[in-house]
DNA sequence: AATGAATGAGGGTTCATTCAT
DNA sequence: TATGAATGAACCCTCATTCAT
């Protein structure tokens, strides 16, 4: 039988998956390696042949879901095609089905916020490969938005900040209240879209959202 | 000695501060009852003479500070006036002020992020006595603004998530890039006023906003 | 009562004894933090609070009888006096008080051999401070000895490790064999110097050793 | 094929000579099974296929180089021939080739010293074929001198010991001090025969030792 | 009121040993 | 034969908590 080779060949991704159920439920410092190994199915010797320490185990476990992060964000924004409206659009779409609703990107900024100040170098990755490339997409795309005339020149200083603003928000709702928080998501996207594209259009770029019309520019990729 | 009655009725609060700013620093979990004692400059046995166990400061400290942004928030909705737009501004005002840059109201959201799971009475207390009260206010609000005219219909649902987003994305940042985060404050609450209301506003809000004329209702205090 | 006062005082040499049996007894890496506590009356976290860790343990415990060890020797040398023959037989009465008989003197060359490697600083401490100076005193006696005519010159190189080498044998055939050892150790002392000074000197020295004439220069301390 | 015979063969005496190096390095207890395994270049599983255990282990590398040396003495014993002065120099000569200055003799008695609690029988074998025989060795050669009127026959009493002394007073240097020790291995040789022949012969053996005249009895074999 | 020595229950980590492959 | 993943028993060290002073 080959499970041997199989269980080996998983066993990283088994350990990895346990330690971000564990570390999301309790923070870094108050996870014992015996809640890893015990969720993992394997006993705490077996973790530390894998991973050196309990900090690298942490540092591992949040690239790996940062790896993933990237692709599949590097991915929605190849293809993200239309009026400039519309690419918002696809962006915020894809900053609520990551951060907002997906578990994943949710509690990786738990893990920021929680253990941000002991793991430095997992921020600055963070800001270096999310946040900022994030942030410059999006002025970007309200640049050029302003350049065709469909977006009101105000929003060229900081408005890539308040464009996204509300789906962080309602992340850090579900990160605080958990399943208690009785949102209607689709109703909040909704009304995040609604206020937002009456707040940054001109009457032209109004016309041009129902018209259908392209943004002049491409987006450049992360 | 008076001194001796001025230490004893003084050092709860010095102690609730030091913990504040240690369990601030790293986590609940991850401080030591000794790092509060060394900065509120007494020894760990005199901390247990005040409180009974590690888990009890930290909620006493957490209801301290709630208490104090609860009276501030009470205060300042008391004098709120004007068109419903100025009140908004006001309240916005307050929310950047008390939130996004005021150290305290801004660890406290680090506190329910990383340790609410473990404290879900202070989850649900904040809910209760914050989340819940400024939601109510500011739907309020958006509601009267809709029934002047003011505002457009579509804000009813979810309208207030969406109006305060920016001011606790401005914290969350803070929270976790710290003071490396290079954000023009004045710029960036402008950019927030200034899109918000633009989206809120119907062209008859806008004539109201320029003219002054005060919204309907006052406002219910928390 | 000032029983506590008391302990405090004394807990960290009863701790360095306790630690000097338990390390002598299984060696550095198999003495158990808890194997000290037990013989010193404590609980394991009680060494903790005096001593950083296991090294800083074992490196003061030998610090401290290092410097039993050199006050003893430097009074001894202080003192004596007499012929060249008489002040070798009062050096030698040393070794063997001190480095054969005494078990002190005797666990510290057990500690230089199980765990010299681990700890360089103690061996190299321990060179300056004993073997080296030792070494040359005696090969100033022996000089001064040679000086004088009552000691043969051949004795001028490496005379002084010769000398006493039969103190350290037979200070490791204790270690290495324990009370197992049924030697005599009056008569072994005796055959020993009965055949040093008899190797050792000169005609002219066998006169004076029985005349009592003194040697020449006083020996430096330590 | 002939290769895997061969390394069938050789495993163990690799892995022993493996087990030497690792537990000379860092003693007994400080070793771990993969050190050795490492040195040996098999890994840890493959050394419990030919020992049951570490300690089966370390007992077996002893034994091993123990029987070594055995036969080592036993055949310089059978050919030492000459004046009972000439015996003596062979013999010490064979103790400063095989324990001052071979590797191997002298970390067996590092092992004696570090481990010798934890494995009295080590102890007690070393004792009975190595320590008692060759000290019988020298008392016979001793009193054969005596008998002979070569030697005083005050050295009846712990000659022995005080004979072989600085052998092993070198060796316990090299412990110790390792390469740092600056000794003139010849000169320290040529100083402790030169001494102790001097103590040890009485005027008529000064005669015979110069014209070379032969001891009486033979020696007995280790 | 406060100290700080001491406890004792863990938690992170190591490592001898096993066993399926 | 040999591998190396896995186990589990320790071991070092930490720290919340207690209590004599």
């Amino acid at each position: 039988m080959k499970e041997r080779a199989r269980r080996k060949a998983e066993r990283p991704g088994e350990i990895i998956e346990a330690a971000f159920d564990a570390f999301a439920e309790r923070g870094f410092a108050a996870t014992r390696m015996e809640d890893v190994a015990a969720r993992a199915g394997v006993t705490k010797g077996a973790i530390y042949f894998y991973f050196e320490t309990k900090e690298r185990l942490f540092e591992e476990m949040v690239d790996h879901y940062s790896r993933d992060m990237l692709a599949d964000a590097g991915a929605m924004l190849a293809v993200a095609q239309g009026t400039c409206a519309e690419k918002l659009r696809a962006f915020l779409s894809f900053m609520y089905g990551r951060c907002a609703c997906d578990r994943r990107g949710r509690e990786m900024i738990r893990f920021m916020v929680s253990d941000g100040k002991s793991f430095p170098q997992l921020v600055e990755s963070h800001h270096r490969n999310f946040f900022a490339p994030a942030m410059g997409m999006i002025a970007e795309l309200l640049a050029a938005g302003v350049a065709s005339g469909d977006f009101r020149p105000e929003v060229l200083k900081h408005g890539a900040e308040i464009v996204i603003a509300p789906s962080v928000f309602l992340t850090l709702m579900r990160l605080i209240f958990g399943s208690n928080l009785a949102i209607d998501e689709e109703a909040y996207i909704a009304a995040h879209v609604d206020l937002l594209l009456n707040g940054l259009l001109t009457p032209a770029g109004r016309e041009n959202l129902s018209s259908g019309k392209a943004c002049g520019e491409a987006l450049s990729p992360i």
